[in-house]
RNA sequence: GCGCCCGUAGCUCAGUGGACAGAGCAGCGGUCUUCUAAACCGCAGGUCGGUGGUUCGAAUCCACCCGGGCGUACCA
């Protein structure tokens, strides 16, 4: 079923088609939802700029459009104003009948797309070896929601987590573990490994016979010496370990089978090279092989390039993602790729992307972005750090958020006890922290606070929880089950049940929104508005108490309507919902 | 220096070239014998960093300037 929007643009376009000839077709109808309600439901501005290019005078060629298809089984009115506004109101009934679309739908509407795409979505990418700290926060929780929208229209997303699971810091740490009597073949057992880390780092800076042994380590584990391999094996096991306690616990959809750190790479890294230089590519410089794409400038003005093989023969990041980025092309199939990292490396992933379609491995068909993401910072807007000056460990950012909501649900709802109030602090604590970094424009820094973010008023996780909360306490409350609701029940009568309404047959065109711009802060938007347009709803609509069955039966389909897009929006965030709180 | 990003109410943030710029918090004032008041309603609060330009129309696009952040090849 073509949601209304749809309905609507796809008959603008007939109209203009008719009006303005074949040859503007495909102008966008501007179609908006309406400034004020004075200005009806939705509003085409297209005859404003159309009239201008074909030469009619706008409010001329807005008449002309409003006359050339008929609208009457849509809207109950359409009319021109100010300077060629066409403003729509939709027959209630025609409302009516999209909602009961709408309900009967187990996808709420939010159709599958025609022609599903193989979409690789890079993000999280912690370091093996060290804990998950607050700077990996954001690529996961942004990179999660956005491979769960693609998901959810249909395409295949291919998770792909970037773990730094190679380099020279392996040295110094295998080493570590050798002297500390670790055994190649037995199970690591790390239980802090932040703190081997320093303990290896420590020793490396302050032992120069250890520093030896420490890079005669990474030259073993380059030549896959049974020991050194061993040892950097179990590493990575304990570290994949850890993550995935992480992820389970943020409610995160990355597994073991999404981790495919930069040591996969490791043996296709000479081959890059050499196809490079065989295109013509690479430049000397200095001893080390460089790739110059054009348009790039460093600080003395000259070209500035990405060195793909070092002076000592090493390979870098670059040449790793090269790698990577042919690999989930060719191989993987990719028609999409879209890599969740902090704005920093703007410059990096344009260089990139300009050298793989330079060398031709992203054919022209082939979307590459970068999906940058600004700063967590303290209230002081310096970045967070803890007090002695040291990144903030992911699970104890997490546990400090289920505590906060703990206590807050304990003060709040006294009733709820046990491990049913545990469960919701955990839904509550852990929604609250990611929807506090999915709610803003993704590019901008933003500030981290506990209060505003498990704050019950405003765009928050929490007040979107409590919002379904309600609207489900009413089933509870009445013994209804929703499912046996008639779908086709409903029937606007209120102006605020009517501002629902529109406000949730929105959802599909903000999916799709979110789909293209990879912005989920529009989803949060949206679904804020929905939970404020509820509870005007819930302010002014009894529903137990409606009198007329009818009544009661149509109010009762657009609370289980609100609750569904509510709990969906929010699942497509990765934001769980719970009962009662 | 060059490049990228940010600048909207006291604070935190929305805002798709369209009609008088919107929320939440904080401030002031209302509304619970009635489905969770964890809510709702109202008042007050703005040279949209500045100056030009494009446009019938600019917070939105362009140029320059002022603030701030980041990047600027042998880390990632």
């Amino acid at each position: 079923m073509a949601h209304l929007i749809q309905t609507l643009q796809d008959r603008l376009a007939a109209a203009i088609e008719r009006v303005a000839g074949a040859e503007h077709a495909g102008t966008d109808p501007l179609l908006r939802p309406s400034a004020q309600p004075r200005f009806g439901d939705y509003q085409a501005n297209v005859a404003m700029s159309l009239g201008k290019a074909i030469g009619t005078p706008p409010r001329k060629l807005a008449e002309a459009i409003v006359t050339a298809v008929s609208w009457d089984d849509v809207c109950e009115k359409v009319e021109v104003a100010g300077p060629g506004f066409i403003n729509f109101t939709f027959r209630t009934a025609f409302l009516d009948e999209q909602l009961a679309g709408m309900a009967a739908d187990p996808r709420l509407g939010v159709a599958a797309a025609a022609s599903p795409q193989t979409v690789v979505v890079d993000y999280s990418s912690p370091n093996v070896a060290k804990q998950m700290h607050i700077g990996h926060l954001r690529s996961t929780i942004i990179g999660d929601a956005i491979a769960r929208v693609l998901e959810h229209l249909g395409h295949r997303v291919i998770r792909q987590n970037h773990i730094g699971d190679w380099g020279t810091q392996f040295g110094m740490l295998i080493e570590y573990l050798a002297q500390s009597g670790q055994e190649a073949g037995d199970e690591l057992k790390v239980a802090d490994l932040e703190q081997l880390y320093r303990a290896a780092q420590q020793r490396y800076e302050a032992d120069e016979t250890f520093a030896a042994r420490a890079r005669r380590r990474v030259v073993d584990l380059q030549a896959g010496e049974p020991t050194a391999v061993k040892l950097w094996k179990a590493l990575v096991e304990e570290s994949k370990r850890h993550f995935a306690g992480v992820y389970r616990r943020l409610g995160v959809l990355l597994g073991d089978e999404d981790v495919r750190g930069e040591s996969f790479y490791n043996e296709m890294l000479p081959q890059v090279v050499r196809d490079l230089e065989a295109l013509g590519l690479l430049h000397e410089s200095e001893g080390a092989r460089v790739l110059y794409p054009p348009g790039f400038r460093n600080a003395e003005s000259e070209p500035l390039g990405m060195i793909v093989r070092k002076r000592d023969g090493g390979y870098l990041y670059a040449t790793t993602d090269l790698a990577a980025a042919r690999y989930r092309i060719a191989t993987l199939g990719a028609d999409r790729l879209i890599y969740v990292t902090d704005s920093r490396q703007n410059q990096h992933f344009a260089m990139l992307f300009a050298a793989l379609r330079e060398a031709g491995w992203a054919p022209a068909g082939v979307r590459l972005e970068h999906v940058p993401f600004g700063m967590v910072l303290g209230k002081d807007r310096r970045p967070l750090k803890t007090r002695s000056g040291r990144n903030v460990r992911l699970d104890e950012v997490l546990d400090e958020a289920v505590e906060r909501a703990d206590r807050i649900i304990a003060r709040k709802n006294p009733d709820l006890a046990g491990p049913q109030r545990r469960e919701v602090a955990e839904a509550i604590g852990i929604g609250a922290l990611k929807y506090a970094d999915l709610s803003g424009q993704r590019i901008k820094d933003y500030i981290f606070d506990w209060d505003q973010m498990l704050a019950f008023d405003g765009n928050t996780a929490p007040y979107l929880q409590n919002a379904y909360v309600r609207v489900r306490s009413i089933f509870r409350k009445g013994e209804i089950d929703p499912r046996t609701l008639p779908a086709g029940a409903i029937g606007i009568a209120q102006p605020s049940e009517r501002d629902l309404a529109l406000r949730l047959l929105q959802f599909p065109a903000i999916v799709a929104a979110v789909a293209d711009s990879l912005e989920p802060h529009r989803l949060c938007g949206f679904l804020y508005d929905l939970a404020t347009a509820y509870h005007r709803f819930y302010e002014n609509c009894p529903v137990l108490s409606a009198g007329e069955p009818a009544l009661r039966n149509s109010r009762l389909v657009l609370c289980d309507l609100t609750a569904r897009v509510l709990a969906g929006g929010l699942e497509l965030l990765g934001i769980g919902t719970v009962e009662q709180m």
